[in-house]
Formats: structure tokens, sequence, C-alpha cells
DNA sequence: GCCGTTTTCGGCCCGACTGTTTTCAGTCG
């Protein structure tokens, strides 16, 4: 059994709890190990397997950790099992509708007979919900539109296609006098790779002239609320954004405040209740005085509780504020850090642009070194392209200086492992990513195996993409044992990527995370098509940053010299 | 149900909004 699944049980189990208005800590205890076993890194499986200590994981203790054992290791909980007995099937589907939380669920439920969202639906339009005692025509009309809210959203966006649209918003917004500061929170902010919403905030010396341009944007669509500090519209795709215009002197405390999460934020406060402080988005209070303290800017909220500057991609409540209080929390990689490109495609293959244009591209970004890696035969160069196309290279590093190429191909593992190219091609090349491309519906078993192959093939240096997974389209991710996939990386010393291709993001952050703990050494790749997509480098560093990564951790931060140290080494 | 630099028992983050009220319950982030 996976952590995904061992999370819904448990979060199901708290929205049954919450349904019998049971202790509302109890409560509160399962929705934190949910979510710490959600972004827990290692599967609970391979801890027990291990005979590892699931009280290991913050916010589980002895009961929750016995339960997930029964859970794993038998496939069902009867304690659950008896909990959802208790109540009619699909009642927790309503606590989903904003609005509706369990005392409101319970009397719809039991006043009612309202077990389900179509069934609560025909009773508000029977007018029955808003005879309810302290319910009314108003509340009973916003579920109902909440219902159609919920309907007509679509699945979380995709922070590649959130992302250039709020870049848009801010540049029209940064342009107004007297904008001093404006710049996006929530979970954008701490680079979680899909989003609900988009949370933007500013001080401006005229916030209302702020608000009303935003608003007022071209491609903004509906607004949904309109007032002096504050706004919601929704934005192309379906994007709900919030701006909240605040106060100059508390700017660091609100949006730290609303950068979260809301796990991170309960870690400070409880933190700071024990240094007799009390933590909100003012400011800080000293209990003793009562006295509050503002704060303009972010870093010096953290450091008045004693704490480094945690960068947002570790606000999520895994061990970061313990760490930030001992002063050891890593130094995450930049952009900055990144000095080369290792996977990229021309027209060679399924790519727009010629080597040339994606060499000079590279180069304007700075970069030391770019490899060129079309798809192998399959896709795209067979044994005698692959040898003109080592050839054109060798003439165009003669022309060119500044950047150096590196000659390379995406190959293709097949379903058995072979790789599509002969050892006598492969070899001539600088580097060599194998990829997954077809047979994507193997059994775990046989994919592992799979990819296992191809990482002891001598002439391998890159997995790409290692799940497959395509974020908002239909491509589920590969069946594959990661865990076995990333101890035999280590132990060849064979790379793993990060493939910043804003559709892939793959390794996700919670893989790359275990794959550094277990010293996988990883490269952030944009596995650029055209030119322009070589500027997907930062989601990359993105997802390396939730990870944990430091420079150290990543290839292409290293200099020309030293990778190509390492892949002669291999 | 979890957890500990006052604690193995007694606490457990904080503030705001909404709709229904006439002082507040319920919900949200």
């Amino acid at each position: 059994m996976k952590n995904t699944a061992i999370v819904k049980v448990f979060s199901d189990i708290a929205d049954l709890l919450e349904l019998k208005g049971e202790n509302a800590f109890k409560i509160r205890a399962y929705q934190k190990a949910a979510r710490a076993i959600e972004h827990y890194p290692k599967e609970i499986r391979i801890m027990l397997d291990e005979g590892e200590n699931l009280r290991n994981i913050p916010g589980v203790g002895e009961a929750i950790a016995k339960k997930t054992t029964e859970l794993v290791t038998t496939g069902k909980l009867g304690y659950y099992e008896n909990l959802k007995a208790e109540f009619p099937e699909g009642i927790t589907n309503l606590l989903a509708i904003p609005g509706i939380g369990p005392k409101t669920a319970n009397r719809l439920s039991s006043e009612l007979g309202v077990s389900s969202v179509d069934a609560l639906e025909q009773a508000i339009k029977g007018g029955r919900v808003a005879k309810l005692f302290r319910l009314g025509d108003k509340t009973a009309d916003n579920i109902r539109q909440q219902i159609q809210a919920l309907r007509r959203k679509d699945q979380r966006i995709p922070i590649g296609e959130a992302l250039p649209i709020v870049d848009e918003i801010l540049g029209s917004l940064r342009s107004l006098p007297g904008v001093r500061n404006l710049t996006y929170a929530g979970s954008l902010r701490r680079f979680r790779q899909t989003l609900g919403d988009i949370d933007l905030m500013g001080t401006a010396d005229n916030p209302k002239e702020v608000i009303d341009t935003f608003v007022a944007l071209p491609h903004m669509g509906q607004v949904l609320a309109q007032g002096s500090t504050k706004a919601s519209a929704i934005a192309p795709g379906g994007l709900q954004v919030d701006l909240r215009m605040v106060e100059h002197d508390s700017f660091g405390s609100m949006l730290q405040y609303f950068t979260g999460s809301k796990q991170h934020n309960i870690s400070l406060r409880e933190r700071g209740h024990r240094q007799g402080l009390k933590l909100s988005e003012y400011g800080i209070t000293d209990l003793a005085t009562d006295k509050l303290e503002k704060f303009a800017i972010e870093e010096d909220f953290y450091h008045r509780l004693g704490l480094q500057y945690i960068p947002p991609e570790l606000r999520e409540a895994q061990g970061e504020v313990e760490r930030a209080e001992q002063g050891t929390l890593p130094k995450l990689v930049e952009l900055s850090d990144i000095k080369g490109n290792l996977h990229s495609h021309t027209d060679w293959s399924d790519g727009r642009n010629s080597i040339e244009e994606m060499v000079l591209a590279a180069k304007k970004l700075g970069y030391q070194y770019i490899a060129i890696t079309d798809h192998s035969a399959a896709y795209g160069l067979d044994a005698e392209r692959v040898r003109r196309q080592i050839a054109e290279i060798r003439a165009l590093r003669e022309r060119l200086d500044g950047i150096h190429v590196l000659t390379g191909i995406e190959v293709d593992i097949f379903a058995d492992g072979r790789l599509d190219l002969p050892h006598e091609i492969l070899s001539q090349l600088d580097i060599v990513i194998g990829a997954v491309h077809s047979a994507m519906n193997q059994s775990e078993e046989k994919m592992t195996r799979r990819v296992l192959s191809a990482i002891g093939d001598p002439d391998i240096d890159i997995i790409a993409h290692p799940t497959g997974r395509l974020l908002g389209e239909c491509q589920p991710p590969i069946a594959i044992d990661l865990e076995a996939i990333f101890r035999a990386a280590v132990k060849n010393n064979k790379v793993l990527e990060i493939n910043a291709w804003p559709g892939r993001l793959d390794l996700n952050d919670i893989h790359a995370f275990r794959a550094r703990e277990l010293g996988v050494k990883l490269a952030i790749d944009t596995d650029a098509h055209t030119v322009a997509d070589l500027d997907f480098m930062r989601f990359g560093v993105g997802v390396a940053r939730r990870a944990w990564c430091e420079p150290q951790h990543i290839l292409n931060t290293l200099s020309l010299e030293q990778v190509l140290g390492f892949l002669s080494k291999k």
C-alpha cells in the first residue's frame, strides 16, 4: 500500500470524527498525521520492512503508528471500517463544499435525509435547506453557488500554466505609481507543483488604485469581490486570483502569514507560544507586556523568533523549524548556480530549432555548456544520423566560442530493458540519457527490472523523467519501484533527472527529496524542444529546492571541466 | 491523539468573515 492510500484513510477518519463531534484536537491529530505522511519522502511499506519505527514521522504517535501498521500489513483498518458504518455513505462529500462544515453536514443528513451533493442541490431547489434553524435564504443560495463552482472548477492548475499569467498581472500592476511591494504568496510562493488559487499581496501609497486596476486588467474575467484593500477575480484558465493590499509596516508578517503553509505557521506559533509570544499576521505580541511588534520585512520576523530565515519552498512542516533553530538549514540551490543544460532537442528529432539556435540561446543564458540529446532511432536518430550529428557539432565547436556543446542522445529503453542504439554508437557520445517512452503499462516488477537494466548499462549516464507522469493530462506515472531505482543509481553512480518541463516536473519534489537523502546525484534538465523552453530551468530549480537540494546535489551546477570529468568516469 | 528547555498530564494557533442573530455559532485560511 502506497503512502497516498494511507493519507486518504486518515483524512477520511478526520472527516468522520468531525461529523461525530469528536474532540477537536483528536481530529487535528489525524489531519496532522495525514499531512505528515503525504509529505514524507519514504514509503511506509519500506519503513516497516526495514523495521523502522513509524513514530519517527512527526505527528505519528503510538495509536496512529499501530493503525498504520494494521492498514499496511492487512490492507484494512478495523477502526476505519467501524467508523464508516456509523454514517450514511457519501456524507463526507458534503464537507468538500466550501461553507459546509461538520455541523451543517450532520443537520442536512439528520433533518433532511440529505447525504449527497446531488440530493443537497435538490433540497435547496425545494426550499427545504433555507427553512432549517439558523440557516436562511442567503446561506442556501451560497451553498448552491459553491456546488456549481465546485462542478465548474477544473482540477488544480499546474504551476507552469499559472506562473506566466501571474507574472503578467504583477508586471502590469508594478508599473503603477506608489507601488512599493508586490509579490505572490501562498502555494505559488512555496512553489507547489499544482495550485488551487493565487494569492497576491503588496503595499502602495494608493492601494485603492491598485485594486481598481487589477480587476480592470484586460484579460481578467469575472470579479468575485472588490473592496478598498482586497479583490478576487478569475484569470484566464479559470484561475482565481486574490489581491490583498496591506500596511507597509506589517508587510513582512503579512507575507509570512499568507505564504503558509498552514502547518508551518502552526508549528511556528506553537513554538512562539513556548517563548511567551503570540504570532499573527499583524506581527508578534509579547504576552508579558501585551505589546505588538510589527514587521515590514519577512526575514526580521523569523530572526525575532531566534530562527534562521526559512525559504518559502521549505515551509511544509517537515522539520524546517527545528533546523532553522539549530541554524542548519540547507543552502538551497538557486537558478544562478546552474551552469548548463544537459537535455535538449533540435530539429534533428522533434525539436523546433536548429542545433546552432539552441546553442546560442544557451550561451545567452550564461551557460558554460549545453548537451544536444535528440531522440534515438524510434523517434529520430539512427546510428548513421548520430554520426552525422556528431560531425556537425564538432564543426560547430570550431565556429563558436564561449560555450561548449556536448554530443548526446536521449536513447529509448525498450520494454525488455535493451537500448535502441548499440554500444559502438553510444560510446562515441559525451552524454547518454535513457528514457522510457513506450510500453508504459508494464507491471511494476517488469518496469523496475527494465529501468534497472538501463541503470546497470555502462553507456547510460542519466535516466530522464523517471516516473513518466504528465501533469494535468491523462498520462499517469508508470508503475515503478523508485526506492530500488534510487539505490541502484547510487550504486552505479548514475544520475536521475528532475525534468523541468512544466508539464512533467519529474522526479517530483517528494521523490527528489528521497533520492537526495539516499545520495542520488540529480540533474535539472529542461528537456527543451525550442529555444524558449530553455527558460523552464526555473521550474526544475523550484522542485529541487522543495527537495532540500543544495548545489552539490545537482550535476549541472558543476563547471564544464567537472561535468566532463564526471561523465568520463563512467 | 500527540507531545515536552516549566509538563508523562494538561495543554493544544490565531484572526476574520458571514449570516443569523440581539450576542454568537459555524466556517475558513
